[in-house]
DNA sequence: AATGAATGAGCCTTCATTCAT
DNA sequence: GATGAATGAAGGCTCATTCAT
């Protein structure tokens, strides 16, 4: 389920029945997602360790077994929940072997049903919410996440490029154009919930995908494949 | 000195007001104005009142003589900072004459350029991470910002309708897609500035606006309107 | 009373009866005094801050208005402790017309007066307490108070020996000599005071310089005076 | 190994007990050993139970198998500290025949050998640091170390003045004068070793002890003798 | 109106103590 | 006997809020 526990797992003896074991081994993503929540819903500041503790059915001091301070839990809030999906994607991007169009697809739509449907986006919302607060979590979040994420996208974009498949384009604003429209639905998921109306986001999303290809493709016409 | 007060200090009769009237009067958008700065930079609940105090140049208490509570003062800040703005945004498409695509292009770009661009676009920021945290907030941003941020988009897109510029469409999706794009500029700004490459606003902008006005234009071809 | 509280005085309008101001002066040593009390009965770390507060007649917060922390506390209370009274010892000496007898014996119950039998002795033990955790405080200590005493003796020693009242001697052993009685004195006081029989400070002061004045005079024989 | 476990070991069986056994006989020692090292250190307070485990080789958990609270390990560590060295000495005494001047040498540098310039030194230096704390300890230190103490100066003086080798004198000062350069000498040791100059033991010792011959011997003169 | 000293509730963090394994 | 995970009370420190001046 993620990668502290599943590590740690693999080196129990065979049986692993052992209900304490088991437990430590599990403790830091029980922390980990409870706080998850509480930072999302509350913002870094303003979740009290006793909440984070309380979700995750134990104590205050337990905490600090597993975490040295507020600011470590966050840290580790944002490693755990987004490292190990794109690893993830990397791997099943590598190995793929179909059209860039249907890669395309297939990232949006996977990013969308491994990360930006599920509690996951919620690191997102921390990141545009605190990292004015934690430049050193932002440049983690930046070297490992959008730094990594935007290869996966340049790689299908050129890909496409090179097939045919898509004209030849502006390759970084592209990728601009591509990944607004996702952080705001998890924008609106999380903030803006109570703001605006409800957006279905497979129509959403369905539209975005959609106006991509149009635009992207090398069939296309010039007005709209010019503007990019 | 800031957009704020200056906008409280354009209401003030033109000739010498005494200079402690006036002083008494800039009080609260200097409070304000320095409030949104450290909300923005530091989020709602890391925000201390001694700095925003200092910031403003008076003592701690002087801000209880304007504002009731810390919590007073957050709302001060979103109702100043956005409402005049849009007032005055209303009053120009009240009385326009243009072509719809000409409205909508002073919307974007005028929105660009009396919030987007400056420090008023930290009230977007501020909406995005602390919403929650606030809904009664969040519902007076609804009611007094996205309602009517929306019914100047929705007036423009009706009138295009209606002209015969723009296709029949699904005005409250297109909404959606006009102001996404929109608002990721202001998150870049504010959160993700170091986490990305530095994106140029104004290609981005224009980039999106070409966008949309051959989706929307009734000369445009099947393939992309019907996405919308 | 104290140096802060005088140098803070002294910038005051004639008058100086505004109630406030005179508090806010009078703050710091109200708090070092109760800590000294507190610090000496418990020891550093056993000391609680509500209790300082509480002794002093003010809230825990208020301490956090004049001290950084608990440890800048702790040196305010050695320094404002023990460097005042040694400065005004200095002056006393430097104009000191007597013989070396009488400025010996001067110094000797001089020091018992002013510090050994005040609280102000507390600060010894404090030092001989917790030095070892403070090694910062301990070197102000040695450089502040244990240098200048010793050169106080030192020079009464040194005058002795050249007016023939003392003969030749080892000054620095015999400086040793001399305190070592006087800091167990203040030992007794605050530490051993259940421990050990009542011993009366004027009887044993007295004894300590008899000894000392035997020991240390030209008139004396080789005997003891050797052992010097 | 360490003074504490080695006088314990002293006690077992000459043959080879089982090392599990020894194991666990030594257990208390070496934990009474490595808590007194702290305690020392830092003082009672600031000692944190895990760096006595620590330092002991043990788990936390462990300690309390032993020792019912912090409390109860202080009292050990002042119990085994002392307590099996004053038998011995009162035994030495006890079947001492020499002269009295031999036996107030032998119980002055004895001291020093086997606690002054050992470990068990700070013990010493606890009971001064903590006795306001533990007054339950400190009547305890006070009964088994300070009144058996004293009664062996008691003991040796007495002797000396009924043999004639030393004058008539006031015995209860005469004690307090020869234990508190003992006392300084330790205090130096443990707490104002930064604070102070390089006191030589040996010769400060030595220069006490001549002070003390000559001024109790019946062979002395009026000067100094009456002063005690 | 303005100040800033004072307050005290609340939070992060530590650590002596317990107990299931 | 030994472990170490878990606990929770307590303490240092912060900061929104009040109020006498």
């Amino acid at each position: 389920m993620n990668a502290i526990a599943t590590s740690s797992l693999a080196k129990l003896p065979v049986d692993g029945t052992k209900t304490r074991r088991r437990r430590k081994d599990a403790r830091p993503s029980e922390l980990t997602s409870a706080a998850l929540d509480l930072f999302v819903e509350k913002g870094f500041s303003a979740t009290r360790l006793d909440d984070v503790a309380a979700r995750a059915g134990v104590s205050k001091g337990t905490l600090y077994l597993y975490f040295d301070s507020k600011e470590a839990l966050f840290k580790a809030v944002i490693e755990e929940g987004i490292v190990p999906t794109l690893a993830a994607a990397e791997q099943r991007v590598a190995g793929y072997s179909g059209s860039a169009v249907d890669l395309l697809r297939h990232l949006l739509f996977g990013w969308w049903q491994e990360i930006g449907a599920t509690r996951l986006a919620g690191v997102t919302k921390l990141i545009v919410s605190e990292s004015r607060n934690f430049p050193e979590v932002a440049q983690y979040y930046h070297d490992k996440v959008i730094v990594r994420g935007r290869a996966l996208l340049r790689y299908a974009l050129q890909r496409g490029v090179e097939s045919g498949e898509f004209r030849p384009l502006d390759v970084e604003t592209a990728i601009d154009v591509i990944i607004a429209p996702l952080l705001m639905l998890v924008i609106w998921r999380f903030s803006l919930c109570f703001c605006g109306r409800e957006t279905d986001p497979a129509i959403y999303l369905e539209t975005h995908f959609n106006l991509l290809v149009h635009g992207l493709s090398s069939a296309g016409r010039d007005g709209l494949g010019g503007a990019l």
